[in-house]
DNA sequence: TGACGCAGACCGACCGGTCGGTATGCTGAC
DNA sequence: GTCAGCATACCGACCGGTCGGTCTGCGTCA
């Protein structure tokens, strides 16, 4: 979810390199299986300073869900899909930028706040609030695009937050079954999902086109 | 993933007391965080006795998605939505099949390969290729009637592959999104997008009867 | 100008407890 | 007798978290 962008600038407070580390080793083990120590090492900090910015590890998974949060909702409101002027465009071309992300192994594109969702959604009610804020915020950012372009194709409006959820469902579906595979193939399996979400607004719309006239 | 089957014998052996104990808690917990000690205070079986069984957690992880597989397998074997005479009708029945097993909170309905995929997929290659054959077993299993759909509405057979794996895909995106929400909203959300998902296919299979006249 | 006081950032040894895993012994069926 | 199927006691490593203390920078006032 986060991209390869060139100039995110490096970390330069320990709070800050603690979290780009959470973001590096929860994608690729898990949070229940990243550690504080491992966390510690891989930012470059010492124990005693984890603490001091994170009251446990719990506070840091809340911590680390709104940094992503933050971190991708800037990145897509900033992307140039916005531009288009038709709003289904705007809308097939946030899928076409989430394929374009599609890279490398599934620790380099997947999602934090699903990985993170899928093992602590029960066990710890601050973290699921949290996941829930950065995926459900996604969604949210897509709603006035697909309201805007359901009516213009004279459809009914009324689906607009449900269609923005089910494009995350496709994307975080998409990382996961990306994961049963090596490296390689990881990527081209999740775009091979996106390109089905594409293809379904696609159809949805010129359906839509065609029977308002 | 797994039903409510009325009947589902209650398990016998030590070794299936373990897994069917394995199935709860690493639906509500993952797999990482669900211990050894915890698996046999669940299972009423001793720490002796699951290492007689399964030489280690890993190797139960192992086992635990074959279990699964073999135990939904022969469930969506048997369901009745295969004697629909309609390819297109057996497709968009299992489909309905899925959306009518999503009841009460998350880790009843949630799939175990999937929630280990998660966290598992890097750290350990057995259990990601364990989790890799169940869900792509499943996958594998719809190709046949999405195939012959294709044919039947003069489309491309050649997707078939992909159409399946994109079912399994919104299916494993529907059980994280519904993991955002608390028990008694999880199981409608999802739904919601299985909903999405089974417009899709009618879509799809609509659009070739029309092009192909 | 400088020295004092203080606060936030950070250090790393250490704690109790839990982890996955092992060693060994018992028990009943064949 | 032997061997699968367990039980119990135990191991060392590692876990999240604590704690007393250090270092650095900044506002303040003589």
């Amino acid at each position: 979810m986060i991209p390869n962008v060139p100039f995110r600038p490096a970390p330069a407070t320990a709070r800050d390199r603690i979290l780009e580390a959470a973001v590096a080793l929860v994608r690729s083990q898990g949070f229940g299986a990243t550690s504080v120590d491992q966390l510690c090492r891989a930012a470059g900090v010492t124990k005693g300073a984890f603490f001091h910015h994170f009251a446990s590890k719990e506070a840091l998974g809340v911590a680390l869900a709104g940094y992503w949060s933050a971190n991708t909702g800037a990145f897509f409101a900033e992307a140039p899909y916005h531009h288009h002027p038709r709003a289904i465009d705007r809308v097939l071309g946030y899928i076409d930028l989430r394929s374009a992300l599609l890279a490398g192994p599934p620790e380099a594109f997947s999602c934090v706040a699903g990985t993170m969702l899928q093992e602590s959604f029960r066990s710890s009610a601050a973290i699921r609030q949290a996941c829930e804020a950065s995926i459900m915020g996604n969604a949210a950012a897509l709603e006035d695009d697909i309201a805007q372009a359901l009516t213009q194709a004279g459809l009914d409006t009324a689906d607009a937050p449900g269609l923005a959820r089910y494009i995350q469902v496709a994307i975080q579906g998409a990382f996961i079954v990306a994961k049963t595979q090596e490296s390689e193939a990881a990527a081209p399996l999740a775009a091979e999902a996106l390109a089905h979400l594409r293809r379904y607004f696609e159809l949805l719309f010129n359906e839509g086109e065609r029977d308002a006239g």
